[in-house]
DNA sequence: ACTATACTTAACCATCTGGTTAAGTATAAA
DNA sequence: TTTATACTTAACCAGATGGTTAAGTATAGT
């Protein structure tokens, strides 16, 4: 069952795959911000981040608007709900082995 | 709040990023498989399949053991699961914002 | 008009990814 | 013992990632 384009999952998880753009994500989650507020946590150059603002940009986790010369980002729910999924999918799977193993876990310690 | 390993979140998602490797990861989730049985709904070379086993093994979302000649593979659950808690971490608020995206939506078609 | 701010683009570099073919190792089967 | 099977390693290549500095564009403030 493929659900959504495979090339889309794959932007998606790539791009959940460095700490500088989960960051910005989870800085996202709060609420919109700026470019500039987004970078603040991090101590790489400007280009860096417009870089990793990209990524996050083509994966379709991101969009923003530009006000003045502030760009205004925001998360995009949909991509990062198709991402979840994917997991979701197979978690019923891992979850029964993961029963399992907790159960064997806190029976040999 | 950081509860694992930002470079093994690193791992895990990079190796989600590509439909080789999850495919293997979905057919796993369905119980053991040979790397033989894990390559055949794919056409490319054995070596390039040598390589994602490699990524998937170094994100520790899988792992094997070596029966006579055959290497029998398994999920690793609990890599796989941390890489589910992080995006439940933040799931919350993507769920209020889903669903006032949804509501929105609903009423604005 | 000038200067500072917010951000991007260009150019460069090292490393990783993702594929190939050819060759190698270890086990099983004949 | 010879051969086939299961898989890996080596060597190569193209393209993406992740960082840098230097320079550029557009808007806001003085």
């Amino acid at each position: 069952m493929v659900k959504y384009s495979q090339h889309q999952l794959d932007l998606a998880f790539g791009a959940l795959a460095h700490p500088i753009r989960r960051g910005i994500l989870a800085r996202l989650s709060t609420g919109e911000a700026s470019v500039a507020e987004l970078a603040k946590p991090f101590k790489v150059s400007a280009p860096a981040i417009t870089k990793h603002m990209k990524i996050l940009e083509e994966a379709g986790l991101l969009s923003r608007k530009k006000l003045g010369r502030v760009h205004r980002c925001r998360l995009e729910e949909r991509r990062m709900k198709q991402a979840q999924e994917w997991l979701a999918e197979h978690r019923k799977f891992w979850n029964d082995k993961l029963d399992a193993l907790e159960r064997y876990l806190k029976e040999n310690p």
